[in-house]
RNA sequence: GGUCCGGUAGCUCAGCUGGAUAGAGCAGCUGCCUUCUAAGCAGCAGGUCAUGUGUUCGAAUCACAUCCGGAUCACCA
């Protein structure tokens, strides 16, 4: 049982004696910073029930808990705020639980999976900050729901078919002049995504020089020699023509490499990896069974429909005139052939709010037709990464470039260590290391602390900062904070806790409570899928323990018991930073 | 036009299952390194919580309306 559950139950016997109510849920919130006390209980709820004013309801209960509760030592009244303090014992015994459990935090296995699909990037250009924000979501969610006591399999759904790609296979194939990654010295990804480019701009030209012959702007996007000849390129690839075979796998392999070792550089992988191009003919039995079902009907020119309206939706095209999918029925294919390969209990989709009715649409389908899955069915919706100028946009050159940024930020974050100079001492190695690790730290933490749902802004001219509430920040905490248990080491000083009659210091009441939270924020962010939870109690985390660092002396207290029992507390801490930010995905340095 | 999401300090964001004087970081200004890492700590300044009405003992938080921004409503994916 955890102290908040005590404490509930204490005031809840509380009310029960005096006024023989049986309360509610009793709510706590932790208490404001200008008032004494660490949990609050508002008494304004009760003042009908009992017709008592709430600052009198907050003395009963109040003394009735100094009387008879284990847990409380005082209180105080504010109106009808009862704010509440803890005896020492009370979080000397707490942190004695959390310091012997190592996976303090993490929840047992609870025989559920869930499958998280993300980053599912397109093979025609490479991973721009957008992306990042895909991964990095889908990456911690992942740990997140592991570390609360799911199996997880990651997946990727690799969108390497259709008209776009052939885009960037047919101006490669007419400007390309057998350019490869060797010859040029560019990244695959980037080579693919350069003919993509090339693409639009020679359409758009030719799009331009028939307006200009009297052809209406809409006709003229329909007839451009080179969209039609994309066209004859995809008819070609349906049909398994060797050339554009060959064309095709030579371009993706090159794009694959390309994503590798972006992939690697964020520490990103999947556990399994779907392609479009093995899965967009799925779907078409499911539409059968619609049919048959009457869940779907056909319309005169043979194509196949739902009607949605009874869920709020509208009718949706499920399967085209010709007998060719669109993309709701390759996703219904493709979720039904995860279900066979993996009988997941959760199927989780991180995927941008721009595809929120998409969803929407999928899920009511699936459960039309009696998929029972589709409960467990979610769409992690989050929100575009925006910058100054409005969206970005591949086509238009208007994108932060995934690879580029992360160079800059490891330049950055060299140039930053360089200048502090406190690792003379490492080899280039270990230097180039560190780099890594705050660069990334830096820029995931970046993109993790905002709330999912919510879009967010990233001003190029403004380089993502290494102060503050970032990622770093809460590194240096933690190489502080390995810095002072190697000194203990050495110093033999071992970690204990004290006796009964230890007089705790405030701000190590601060940091005990600031740990007994971590449980509940993995849950939290478990239950709600947002990462951010995570990173704001990382941030909190680590700011309470910079206090507490400049607050007291850790090695030159005069009492033995202090510094034995501040190692351990630092240890704790350090371990808690260290767990929460590689739910984030995000490593922690020895020293920096 | 219908639907959905958002609007909190100069900037980027917390807070939103209703509770105390609305919080951080950045930027600005003051202090603090002969003591465990100053990528830090302490402080100052900065707000009509888009607007209005309602519900309530109490509203940034809930409801309705309005304004602004974005997304979506494809036989694109």
């Amino acid at each position: 049982m955890t102290i908040e559950e005590i404490l509930k139950g204490d005031i809840k016997k509380a009310i029960q004696k005096h006024f023989e109510i049986d309360a509610e849920e009793i709510i706590l919130q932790p208490t404001k910073k200008e008032f004494e006390g660490f949990y609050t209980f508002v008494t304004f709820t009760l003042t009908k029930t009992t017709r008592k004013a709430p600052a009198e309801l907050g003395q009963i209960i109040g003394n009735e808990l100094i009387e008879n509760s284990s847990v409380v030592d005082s209180f105080n009244v504010v109106q009808g705020f009862l704010n509440i303090s803890l005896k020492d014992q009370t979080w000397l015994n707490l942190f004695g639980q959390m310091s012997s459990h190592p996976d303090y935090g993490a929840s047992p296995s609870n025989g559920q999976s869930v499958m998280v699909e993300f980053s599912s990037p397109n093979t025609n250009k490479p991973l721009h900050l957008g992306h990042l924000r895909n991964n990095f979501l889908g990456d911690s969610l992942s740990k997140i729901l592991k570390a609360s006591g799911y199996d997880i399999i990651k997946t990727c759904l690799v969108n390497d078919r259709g008209i776009h790609i052939c885009k960037s296979m047919l101006a490669y194939r007419e400007l390309g002049n057998g350019e490869t990654p060797e010859s040029s010295g560019i990244k695959g990804d980037h080579l693919a995504g350069k003919y993509y480019v090339k693409f639009d701009q020679e359409y758009k030209k030719q799009i331009k020089e028939l307006v200009e012959q009297g052809m209406k702007e809409e006709e003229a996007a329909k007839k451009a020699p080179w969209i039609l000849e994309a066209q004859k390129l995809l008819l070609l690839w349906e049909q398994g023509d060797a050339d554009t075979m060959a064309l095709w796998q030579k371009m993706n392999s090159w794009v694959y490499q390309g994503f590798g070792e972006t992939y690697k550089k964020i520490d990103v992988s999947f556990d399994k990896t779907y392609y479009e191009s093995d899965t967009y003919l799925l779907g078409k039995d499911i539409i059968e069974e619609g049919l048959q079902k009457g869940v779907f009907y056909r319309k005169e020119d043979n194509s196949v429909w739902i009607s949605l309206v009874e869920e709020g939706l509208d009718e949706k095209l499920v399967l085209r005139g010709d007998g060719t999918s669109v993309y709701i029925t390759q996703d219904l294919g493709t979720t039904e052939l995860k279900n066979k390969d993996f009988h997941n209990d959760r199927y989780l989709w991180v995927v941008g709010n721009e595809q929120d009715y998409h969803f929407k649409v999928l899920f009511a389908i699936l459960k039309r037709l009696g998929r029972t899955y589709s409960e467990g069915c979610y769409h992690i919706s989050y929100g575009m990464v925006d910058l100054p100028s409005g969206k970005m946009k591949s086509r238009e050159g208007t994108v932060v470039d995934a690879d580029d940024l992360i160079a800059e930020m490891i330049q950055t974050a060299a140039d930053r260590t360089q200048e502090l100079g406190k690792i003379d001492d490492f080899d280039s190695a270990e230097a180039k290391q560190l780099y890594n690790q705050l660069a990334m730290g830096a820029l995931k933490y970046f993109l993790l602390k905002v709330d999912p749902k919510k879009r967010m802004l990233f001003n190029p001219l403004e380089s993502i900062d290494f102060q503050g509430h970032t990622g770093p920040f809460i590194q240096y905490t933690y190489a502080r904070i390995r810095s002072i248990i190697r000194k203990a080491e050495q110093a033999e000083i071992a970690a204990v806790i004290p006796g009964d009659a230890y007089k705790l210091h405030p701000a190590e009441r601060e940091l005990i409570f600031s740990l007994s939270l971590y449980p509940s924020k993995v849950s939290a962010a478990a239950s709600e899928f947002a990462p951010s939870l995570i990173s704001q109690y990382a941030f909190e985390l680590a700011k309470v323990y910079n206090q507490f660092y400049a607050e007291v002396s850790i090695f030159s207290d005069p009492n033995p018991e202090a510094t034995r029992f501040r190692v351990a507390l630092s240890k704790v801490v350090s371990e808690t930073i260290r767990k929460a930010l590689g739910l984030m995905g995000i490593e922690v340095p020895e020293r920096m």
